[in-house]
DNA sequence: GCTGATGCGTC
DNA sequence: GTCGGAC
DNA sequence: GTCCGACGACGCATCAGC
């Protein structure tokens, strides 16, 4: 058994860099994952995607170019012996770099960095660099890989991807379908406390638009402004995932409650938006739900401070049984069956555009973020942006005034591309609400950027 | 023990 | 989350 | 239609440095 050098990997990666034609990606790296040996499948597919940790996997490096520079900035020329870094072993090394934590930790792994890095060439190291930045730039994520995987395996692209997106670790999908072959991809299916890619919707103009595009047969959703959560729940356990696949279990212990006094069902997966909401149940800012994401300490307290509410809109698995094949409104009726003490999202089913609006704009009124049109028909896509969903999300409608705005950086570096916002309050005095860069097309950028410089009274470089 | 810089994850 | 670009 | 990369604000935890 011979292992594959890291430099190797390393040149597959160049490689890629060279062509933009998505085919040819796909040969480089499935003849690459063909060569391999069997342990090495699951590490090489992280690294070639610059991705280390399955998004399942809590794990991370910690490590970003502020840590990084000054170990580039240390190293010393060649060490006299070069060990030969195989796939395997740089992977292991950023195992052990993403358990070190505590007093001291920072020291600790840019020692183990400076030691790695003072091993390699300079084109390992431009790829290692890329691998702790999560940032390859040779066209290679997740899609391409999927497509590779089928190509090497020799298996039927959508049963690869479809295995993909309700396991969501590729490097174990890679490894299965090189090993197992049909057998073991047609073996993964959902399990409780494997969260799934969530389903994905594509954005709309207007309701015309959505009509145009679904025909008949739709339903519209509230769509609310929060975190999206997958819940699974077996027996007396529940646990929260969110859209990329991150546990935040402990962060929403009334939720968790709420799932066991409310669902009887023992095995069940339900996806839902939690938001926060004032005293009066109407919802709050993001920003607001943002101090209780990811919270450690005084989870109790903010509790009372930001209430939440969660507002389910489909169920995914029940007792036993995917419900990934079953049609949106048997899927719906399934859940609102199941929960009967949950809010469900409220929704209307119409045909006729006039209701939608009204329904639309109720939405928008009451402080939520839009709408959601789905297909009563469709089924349950996992990780897919299909039209079988459209987000249709409300247009800003405010007076607001730009007081001053940033240059922008890397592609936007010529224009003013961050706005900081203000509303005229009644002593005709600016209030300060925020800063954004959204919504706007590169020719507005242009233009807004040439109205801004005629009204400019400062500029420090980077602020105007 | 406190504070600011850094990394990460949500949108 | 958005957008543009390549296929 | 689909995928990828390049962009941004904001809030929390962690750790280095004092």
């Amino acid at each position: 058994m011979t292992l594959t050098t890291f430099l190797e990997l390393a040149k597959v990666c160049e490689k890629l860099t060279k062509t933009t034609k998505t085919l040819e990606k796909t040969k480089i790296v499935s003849n690459f994952l063909s060569k391999l040996e069997k342990e090495e499948i699951s590490p090489a597919i992280f690294l070639i995607i610059g991705t280390i940790f399955s998004e399942t996997d809590p794990r991370t490096l910690n490590i970003n170019w502020k840590s990084l520079e000054p170990v580039l900035k240390s190293l010393k020329q060649k060490t006299l012996f070069q060990e030969k870094l195989t796939i395997t072993s740089v992977y292991k090394t950023f195992l052990k770099i993403a358990q070190i934590s505590g007093k001291g930790s920072q020291r600790k792994k840019k020692d183990m960095l400076i030691s790695l890095f003072s091993q390699v060439s300079p084109l390992e190291k431009k790829f290692l660099m890329r691998n702790i930045f999560g940032e390859m730039r040779h066209g290679v994520k997740e899609g391409v890989m999927i497509k590779a995987i089928s190509v090497a395996s020799g298996l039927d692209y959508s049963n690869i991807k479809r295995a993909y997106m309700i396991n969501g670790n590729i490097g174990e999908i890679g490894k299965i379908a090189l090993e197992d072959g049909e057998e073991g991809i047609k073996k993964v299916s959902i399990k409780l406390f494997q969260p799934i890619k969530p389903m994905l919707g594509e954005i709309v103009e207007d309701l015309n638009q959505a009509f145009n595009k679904h025909g008949k047969n739709l339903a519209l959703e509230y769509k609310y402004d929060g975190i999206r959560v997958q819940i699974h729940k077996s027996g007396k356990i529940v646990r929260i995932f969110t859209r990329h696949l991150k546990e935040i279990t402990s962060n929403f212990p009334e939720i968790i409650k709420k799932i066991l006094d409310n669902i009887e069902i023992d095995d069940i997966i339900v996806e839902g938006e939690l938001i926060a909401i004032d005293s009066n149940g109407r919802p709050l800012p993001f920003q607001d739900l943002m101090h209780r994401f990811k919270r450690i300490y005084e989870i109790k307290k903010v509790q009372q401070l930001i209430p939440v509410s969660l507002l389910l809109f489909d169920i995914i698995f029940c007792n036993g049984k995917s419900f990934l094949n079953i049609p949106y409104q048997k899927r719906w009726k399934k859940l609102s069956e199941i929960v009967k003490n949950f809010d469900l999202a409220k929704r209307i089913i119409t045909n006729n555009i006039d209701e939608a609006n009204i329904f639309y704009n109720n939405a928008i009124s009451e402080g939520h973020e839009g709408v959601m049109i789905k297909a009563l028909t469709s089924i349950y896509h996992p990780g897919e942006r299909k039209n079988d969903w459209l987000k249709l999300k409300s247009e800003i409608r405010l007076d607001i005034v730009i007081i001053a705005a940033d240059w922008g950086s890397g592609r936007r570096h010529k224009w003013l591309s961050n706005y900081h916002l203000a509303v005229i309050d009644e002593k005709e005095e600016f209030q300060v609400i925020g800063k954004t860069f959204k919504g706007l097309t590169d020719q507005e950028f242009e233009n807004i950027t040439e109205e801004l410089l005629k009204l400019k009274i400062n500029d420090n470089q980077y602020t105007v």
